[in-house]
DNA sequence: AGAAAACGTTGACATAAAGCAACGTTTTTT
DNA sequence: AAAAAACGTTGCTTTATGTCAACGTTTTCT
């Protein structure tokens, strides 16, 4: 159950048998169907996410009704509502899986009770981060003065496994182009 | 000459005056004149800026010759190339002083040994991960999907003192519109 | 201080992409 | 297994925004 998350831990950090064991017991076994909510728009989130099987995205509603994709995580990575799990503020965002998951999941609690007593988790977190800010930044200047048709090709260059994993509808509110766009641009390789 | 610098740490965490010195002895003033470039495109990333007085952008340059602003810091922040200064590539982008400058310079060498010897300041670093994570996912997030006007708003809402420092040119870049419809959107609100 | 360059604004025009609708296909529900 | 809903594709129309150019203003350079 946990040799995922122990693999991917050994593969950021030096650690022995004991803190590992320590680490891993704090996590949760959580089997969901696919598109279950894990936390809603007005939630505070509690709990960080390591993905052992499956996929999840990280999305919101706009006021006109519009889905606007803003993550997806997939096997073997970490993802949650970072800055609401940061803050303790309601999301405005919501988590959902996107296909039947086993998620194992960790309270802020005890994430942060880690963090503190386990040096290793704590460069394990500060990987972490430095990891999704530098993804964060590469998409932001990945799109940023972009037609559809570069973005599109900046997504299957930089993250391939996305349109392999993702509907049409998800990629495109991803993009931010229309479904309908995204049809013609795929239509033209 | 490090009294901005130390409020700012003092914000952040608890700490002892002596590492407070320790901490303020690595870094370097660094004084700029107007738009000096601070780190070249093909660089690679050796240090990290504490602004006592100025303003920094980070900015590339498309094929097409057209500049793209990512990121502007101000006055009592920390800013760098991040993904250059953790990785060691080429930055593949431009720091640059915006105006008139005073810096407090950290080479990367004394940066991650201040995280590995004063515990405050790994807290500091992670909080400033953070930070800049979540800043940069409500960029994401503002901008996605909307048109330029609601753009601008968000900008306006959530980064008031962009518009105020940054010319019109650097500011259409960074909102991803060209100049001219920044100008017709100003003129509406 | 004067010349040169860069900037901001505005108009006319071109264009990429959105919206809408229709239709067949796939997926979900019961 | 049948019915309903969601999805993907494609044509037509509309719209927001980019491009180009002109002009006056501000800033920079020597």
């Amino acid at each position: 159950m946990y040799s995922v998350l122990e693999k991917f831990i050994k593969s950021k950090v030096e650690i022995d048998a004991q803190s590992l064991d320590k680490i891993c017991s704090c996590f949760v076994l959580l089997k969901t169907k696919r598109n279950q909510i894990l936390l809603d728009y007005s939630q505070v989130c509690n709990f960080y996410y390591f993905i052992n099987k499956g996929s999840i995205r990280l999305f919101t509603i706009s006021k006109d009704g519009n889905e606007s994709s803003r993550f997806f995580a997939f096997q073997g990575s970490f993802a949650t509502a970072l800055p609401s799990f940061i803050d303790q503020l309601p999301a405005e965002e919501y988590l959902q899986t996107i296909e039947k998951s086993e998620l194992l999941c960790i309270s802020r609690a005890d994430f942060y009770n880690l963090v503190k007593e386990i040096p290793q988790f704590a460069k394990l977190y500060t990987e972490i981060l430095e990891l999704g800010f530098i993804v964060a930044q590469k998409r932001i200047y990945g799109f940023q003065g972009f037609d559809a048709l570069d973005k599109v090709k900046w997504v299957i260059k930089h993250q391939p496994q996305l349109f392999l994993k993702v509907s049409n509808k998800m990629a495109a509110s991803y993009l931010g182009i229309s479904p309908s766009t995204l049809s013609r641009i795929k239509s033209k390789l």
